[in-house]
DNA sequence: TTATCGAATATTGGATACAATATGCAAGAA
DNA sequence: TTCTTGCATATTGTATCCAATATTCGATAA
């Protein structure tokens, strides 16, 4: 047959968009640390009942992205200075090592894809959009490991902490230091140097840890 | 005042109940790969409605430990080769860097857990007990390093890779030569070396994926 | 006043009922 | 026969309703 389908076996459940969508408030930073999440006031929100939604909360408290309490309600998930930094660190050590296996299998439309993401990045002028690009610049740049379980949990672990990335990247001069280091990370992969884009993207994500325990502490 | 108190708030709900005894019998093998989970089924085996069984599912399914497809249900996810490969690269690369972490804050009391394991798996006599006390040594010796972001998804990782990790054990001589590999690390640890405890580590998983995608692969 | 108690309200957890979809099977057509 | 089609059954997804618990707030007593 010659027809465009869809399968619509995979088409969402209204406890997927739901979860979908809150996922996005709460990573956006919408809604905010320790904001309750009312499973009434959600379902009216999508017309439906709280079925859907309670289905929601839990994949989102399986991520982490939520804290519920029995009879209580769930609360939108913050995270401590501590865990921030064991998360960074987290980070530096997978993503260091998904790029060292990503730069010898890396296409040109991949590279193309990245510094698009680059440039974008440099000219986005709000936090949303500055994560945004930086994200994909990133995961851009892993793809090509073809490593699906280690893709699957950076960007759990990104969607995790992207409030706070995208806190760090406000900062004074964030954004132009993450520019200098990002274009220095693509040379390596042009380049083919897996071991040099490996350790330029942990002391990226190092560096940038140290930013954000800074600004943590700080207020 | 002086009683001992348990928090109410934090007694399981027949939903995390439910989730709790689907996981261990997915990991102990109870359920094959493939094998549907029939939400009414589970339902009245618990003696509940579908409502917190499909609760349960839905952890379930973001733990990855079943794979659900819309109005069709949900069935125990298994693993390829490919993946089984992965996900040992990937456990390598996180509990090297773990024990190294915890080499250094490592106690007595810890070392004295680890040797316990190490003795009650030695003289174990069947998988499951292998399984076990193989996990309760290695997980002992990370316990200390206080990375809780990290020991989330050993233990996640362990979780999803369990059932495998016991076949492996159960090839001819996987239990001595994991005995003996263990003995090292654990040398390591107590000598204070957290460079060779990484080392170590590291060697034992790729080892034991060598030995498991040998099995893999023949059938 | 201030602390404590209790009822009223709000909110979550779970059961039941109904709707949407998948699956298996029988009947008919090629 | 073998393939298709439509119906009956099975199963999942969601809505509605009830039960269990938390929270709020006013009344009362110290």
């Amino acid at each position: 047959m010659q027809i465009d389908s869809v399968n619509i076996g995979q088409t969402a459940s209204a406890a997927v968009i739901i979860y979908e969508a809150l996922k996005k408030a709460i990573i956006e930073g919408q809604l905010k640390d320790g904001e309750p999440l009312r499973q009434d006031e959600i379902a009216r929100m999508f017309n439906t009942s709280r079925i859907p939604v309670r289905e929601a909360l839990t994949m989102l408290e399986q991520q982490g992205l939520v804290a519920t309490q029995r009879y209580k309600g769930a609360v939108v998930a913050g995270i401590s200075p501590d865990e921030a930094a064991e998360i960074w660190d987290f980070r530096a050590l997978v993503e260091g090592r998904v790029i060292e296996e990503a730069v010898p299998r890396m296409t040109p439309e991949t590279l193309a894809a990245a510094r698009a993401h680059l440039a974008a990045f440099s000219e986005a002028t709000n936090p949303v959009e500055w994560g945004d690009h930086n994200r994909r610049f990133h995961t851009t740049l892993y793809r090509d490991s073809a490593l699906s379980y280690h893709l699957g949990i950076v960007e759990k672990t990104l969607d995790r902490v992207d409030r706070y990335l995208r806190a760090q990247l406000s900062l004074s001069n964030g954004v132009a230091r993450a520019d200098a280091e990002h274009e220095a990370i693509l040379a390596a992969c042009e380049a083919g140097d897996p071991a040099r884009a490996g350790a330029l993207t942990r002391q990226h994500i190092l560096g940038a840890k140290a930013n954000l325990l800074d600004l943590l502490r700080r207020g």
